[in-house]
DNA sequence: TAATGTGAAGCTTTTCACAGCC
DNA sequence: GGCTGTGAAAAGCTTCACATTA
């Protein structure tokens, strides 16, 4: 109303946004009803100003003196990330992790309907997975208008990916999350987020390694 | 050797280079040689300039008028991130998630060796996973010590992820990446990083929200 | 009184643009 | 001539600290 720049959430504050959801999610089960910026810092893990400059942004939603409710910051939050609606989603690739993210509970639970399944192995196709029938790649444009899929997740080998890119691009898919290690190439209007399993541990080993030539017999000459 | 700040890579950076490496080592396939900061921002999927900046943290491995050598810099940005040893690694947890990490190839390539399974369920100990028996929780401790592990990948539910993690800390563990759905709680000389698989499926919701109104004829009366 | 919401300060990251070098 | 390496400017993000309000 009071014209929030609605255009314009930061980007650091929607990544962050999810986390807060989860930690809020927690204290809804625990019973907790009202929760002060600190506390709900601590459990998402982030310091409270940042907690509240980030909360700010989407409204006014605290009582000063008194903190959050618990269960109206799930239902504004929920709501600038676009989880009150339902968000058909399809999966291509059914490898190890396409099985594991088919049957993953963190999405049902957040809004995210896992409606079809697709996969280019024969031997794959048919089989059933988290209680859908594995379809084959042929099928994919049939299925994403079918479904009105708007968001896919690519968990094919790298050399699969950009072909499947292409074929969600062109049947009207705009959202992507993208597990394969490869860069993908869309157009200006659709969005890709990637998740790489091994970059995470990459960044571990980095630091792992200046702590570990003082604890470990292992580098011995290692300063050249 | 002249005063590289050693101590001081932004973060920004170190978590670039990972994708630095997975763009080089495309390149090193295809027999390229030689990459110029344009060409290998493109692979990467960032902008030159950045690039340039991110490798001139490292020092000067390239040469003005030609650009870099493709192999020489795969070993000065492997070894930048502590990737010329090998890294044991322990998984625990294997449900889906724990099932496809250990069958993950990305972990093996990039000099991390997974050398242990572990999991309660009597259901699934003794089982073999990707060429390792699963061992239970109660070995744990042993395992740390004999294998002398010092990054453990977490992918349990979300309420065993406290214990097990203090009891990997308890050994020795010294960087934890989390993929259970829940805050770690770790002395100071702990880093934990974390990946959530729903996360980056919620931004994009956030972005698909603000271009679906016009789109779908599903939202009619959503301007409060 | 207690805790939010927010200007302002400080810090980090990105981008620009060009000097320096091959 | 072409491309790297890097100061300097710009943008973005975090933290501080306190006025404001229930």
């Amino acid at each position: 109303m009071t014209s929030h720049a609605k255009q314009g959430i930061p980007a650091a504050t929607v990544a962050r946004l999810p986390l807060y959801l989860r930690a809020l999610g927690t204290l809804s089960d625990e019973g907790v009803t009202t929760v002060s910026s600190e506390e709900l810092a601590a459990a998402a893990g982030v310091n409270s100003a940042k907690l509240r400059k980030d909360l700010s942004q989407l409204g006014s939603y605290g009582t000063r003196g008194v903190g959050y409710d618990v269960d109206y910051l799930v239902y504004q939050v929920s709501r600038e990330l676009g989880l009150t609606q339902d968000w058909p989603v399809v999966i291509v690739g059914l490898g190890h992790l396409g099985h594991a993210l088919a049957n993953y509970g963190g999405f049902a639970s957040r809004g995210f309907e896992v409606r079809a399944l697709v996969d280019a192995d024969p031997d794959i196709v048919g089989t059933r997975v988290a209680g859908l029938v594995v379809s084959p790649l042929d099928a994919l444009e049939e299925i994403i208008n079918a479904q009105g899929v708007a968001i896919a997740v690519i968990a094919t080998p790298a050399m699969a990916a950009q072909d499947v890119c292409d074929r969600l691009v062109a049947s009207g898919v705009s959202s992507i999350l993208n597990f394969a290690p490869s860069m993908l190439v869309v157009p200006e209007h659709v969005e890709v987020r990637k998740v790489d399993l091994s970059i995470e541990l990459q960044i571990l080993a980095f630091h792992e390694q200046r702590k570990a030539p003082l604890l470990t017999p292992m580098a011995q000459a290692a300063t050249s």
